[in-house]
DNA sequence: TGTACATCAGTGAACGCGCGTTCACTGATGTAC
DNA sequence: TGTACATCAGTGAACGCGCGTTCACTGATGTAC
């Protein structure tokens, strides 16, 4: 019985090391492929052929293709996400609106100069491949960066305090529909910012806008009606912002 | 000199009128094919093989596999701006709010019946096609059906008059960019609902609203947050247009 | 109405392309004694 | 420190696939006189 050698340790072997320096630089030339052809047109033989490496090399490092794209969406939910979150935290403090545009300027950032991941995230799937659930915690990371610039808001008493039923609207809009506030409801249940429902459906709405604007913009629905893009953008999720909660 | 003989006429020759038949069945199948698989999934020879031809013949009546795929976006706007222009018709005289959601359902009929179709007109670009320019009028039907909604409610007294200048906003929210007013300013050159700038912005922003709710719902950013789309759709559209001029 | 010619729809073979993935292999790097 | 063996990174050929597009062709359908 001996002391257990370094094999098996937390200490990683050169050949370890070797290994992920390898695995980094075939994402990394996949993400640039993606950036620049889009995610339809990534082949693992085009990845090999800019590495200098037989194309039946990068299996050692990848089981399939679909492996790759996964973690390249993986890699570009985190990067949005971290970028969301940034803006969150260099604006704490102010108010929901400032910060709301400040978070939404961020994300529009990072997708205006990343279009071919956003469309990845964002526009229609990939043909022949299914996004398996490994994707989706990282997915929800900007929804939760804005959702907590309104729990903060409410903590900060920008917002009243709700709960679920206090759900105030118009005198002369229609009610919503019970399916709606059923969703509502158990929407609370995942995110719960301590406001009324109004709230959280405003939230919805926000952010559903935002993500609209985005891909009209990127996808050029918009081509020839908005003409300074950026502008629009800020004073159209400000608008937005000073919907929430009234 | 002899009287004209019929061809050259405006009567159809035999041979015309085949060729009209089987441009549309080539069309029609190739519908098919891209309301399953998708359009980056569509092949002539797929297409020409579910014919029983050969795949060279479909080049008597197809120039490219782009040529295709454009003639396919085309009747997808079309079918869409019907969609939207028959459901604006039959709400005639309604107000505004009921009638911005009868054709936001309309759409979303439309969108959830034919996904792939959706996902062609709004979804990320498809790789290796550039839409030619011969999609834009088709594709600006749907919007101006929105745009006809507003300007009836305009002419109808349901929202004030005003022109370009008259930006009315909430004593607190900042003023909008100069380069929103701006572009504004040159969008009422295209569509002008004879309200004032305020109105204009809130059409543009119910109008990506909209979208961005089908774009969510359609590539599944909102599975496992809303649990009835349709009910929840009606809801959010509602709200937009109860907007629209205050 | 009948014949000579032109038009054109559809064929089938071929070109050249790129893809994902597998597999038996060589040679270098690590490990155990 | 030195040797015998195991591990594993990378090779290159191959399989089988489907694609868009071209081209010389045959045979049917139309047209002109």
């Amino acid at each position: 019985m001996q002391t257990p050698t370094t094999s098996g340790s937390t200490m990683r072997t050169a050949r370890e090391r070797a290994r992920a320096e390898v695995r980094a630089e075939i994402l990394a030339t996949a993400r640039r492929h993606l950036a620049v052809d889009g995610a339809a047109a990534l082949s693992l033989r085009a990845v090999a052929r800019e590495l200098g490496v037989a194309s039946s090399a990068v299996y050692r490092y990848v089981a399939s293709r679909d492996e790759l794209l996964t973690a390249l969406i993986v890699a570009a939910y985190d990067a949005l996400g971290e970028a969301a979150e940034a803006a969150a935290q260099r604006s704490a403090g102010a108010p929901l609106r400032e910060r709301w545009v400040a978070v939404a300027v961020a994300i529009r950032d990072w997708a205006v100069a990343h279009p071919h991941e956003y469309a990845l995230l964002y526009g229609s799937p990939v043909p022949g491949y299914a996004a398996p659930t490994d994707t989706v915690v990282p997915g929800t990371r900007v929804s939760l960066a804005l959702v907590g610039l309104v729990r903060d808001a409410v903590a900060a008493g920008e917002i009243p305090r709700g709960d679920a039923t206090d759900v105030a609207r118009g005198a002369d809009a229609p009610p919503l529909a019970d399916a709606t506030v059923a969703s509502l409801r158990q929407l609370r249940e995942l995110i719960d910012v301590g406001a009324d429902d109004r709230v959280l459906l405003d939230l919805l709405l926000g952010w559903t806008q935002l993500f609209g604007l985005l891909s009209f913009e990127l996808f050029s629905q918009t081509r020839g009606l908005v003409h300074d893009h950026a502008a629009f953008f800020v004073d159209a999720v400000g608008e937005m912002a000073d919907r929430i909660g009234r």
